[in-house]
DNA sequence: GCAGAATATGAGCGATCATTCGCTTTTGAT
DNA sequence: ATCAAAAGCGAATGATCGCTCATATTCTGC
């Protein structure tokens, strides 16, 4: 379909070129269409963008979504671990574009969505907080919340995204550990 | 100074308007000078940004430096909620101007000294760590850092720049004991 | 086979931008 | 007062971009 490819091709041009090559012209060329057939399916460049963005979105959704599955009924430790795995996992969706999409999220009017996107975040883990109150140690649910998915979010991330590109199993491995450690020593004192 | 000029200009520009509207011509403007004094002093409107990226980062390191000169001698839990607390003091120092610059950053060819910045961050927390091994209880000083350096960093950019606008004293207080927590509960165990 | 609807095309328009260069003004040493 | 160098100026250039629209092609139900 015409759509696909040229969602598609925005997503190839951001990955290997950058935003800045990122024109409807171009674009268009990529996904082996004219210009004018991009203005019938899409109001302006943003919406491309736009759509990129929920199409990882959505993506890393599917990979994440069952994974996160049993946790509500897990222990703190268990829970957390599985939590960074999962983010870990996410951010190996696409991790290219996943970077560019961070960067130039800002540019887009899409912001609001992704900060919906990670509130859904916090207030899931708020909620899973909420169930295991007696195994924890903290007064404030709303600060913990925020604490905690912060920091797996930023670990994940730059360890992906930033650090060693190649992680391999074994300091995966210890990245996961220390990331539980961190957080659970955090929750439970 | 013509060049103050236009690198006060350019931040005022990034703040206010975003950087989509910093064109030369329009920075100039603001600035009350001529496009070509511009070209006078700075080669392009890239040298410009980084110009206000290194500006940037000098007031940064002149409100921290002090802050941070006798913590190499003091115990774990005191030395790292000094820099919890010197961490947000630095966000603040221009928390729009920080946002702007870490959102576009990636943009410019200055990508490269902000990796030099943070690894500097990186090698000063290491060495303090290696000072204070045997209170530690870590096995892996290179991990750890990383852990730590990355944990402190995104809570106190998060605070300053997403959430609630207003940090009240209170909610500042209790979010630097819960970053000082979370950080020497995971490096003393 | 046909007509009309849906889809696709791409040259071109207007706007914007970074950058240049011939010119004018200011400065400061003599 | 003189004048050369330094600093400043801004209209003009050429390139790029988002986007439009008149035209061409393909599809669909009959």
């Amino acid at each position: 379909m015409t759509v696909d490819a040229l969602v598609e091709a925005t997503a190839r041009i951001l990955v290997r070129e950058g935003f800045d090559k990122a024109s409807t012209n171009h674009i268009a060329d990529v996904a082996g269409v004219s210009v004018g057939s991009l203005y019938q399916y899409f109001p302006g460049k943003e919406a491309l963008v736009a759509a990129v963005i929920e199409r990882h979105q959505q993506e890393i959704m599917k990979t994440v979504r069952g994974e996160l599955a049993e946790v509500s009924s897990q222990p703190v430790e268990t829970a957390v671990r599985k939590m960074i795995v999962a983010a870990i996992k996410a951010h190996r969706v696409n991790p290219k574009l996943h970077r560019v999409l961070a960067e130039q999220i800002p540019r887009v009017g899409k912001l609001k969505d992704v900060e919906i996107f990670s509130r859904q975040n916090f207030i899931l883990f708020r909620t899973y907080l909420e169930s295991r109150l007696d195994e924890l140690r903290v007064d404030d649910l709303e600060l913990a919340s925020f604490v905690c998915v912060t920091t797996i979010e930023a670990l994940t991330h730059n360890a992906v995204l930033h650090e060693t590109e190649v992680l391999s199993d074994k300091t995966m491995e210890a990245l996961v550990n220390a990331g539980t450690r961190l957080v659970t020593g955090y929750l439970m004192s």
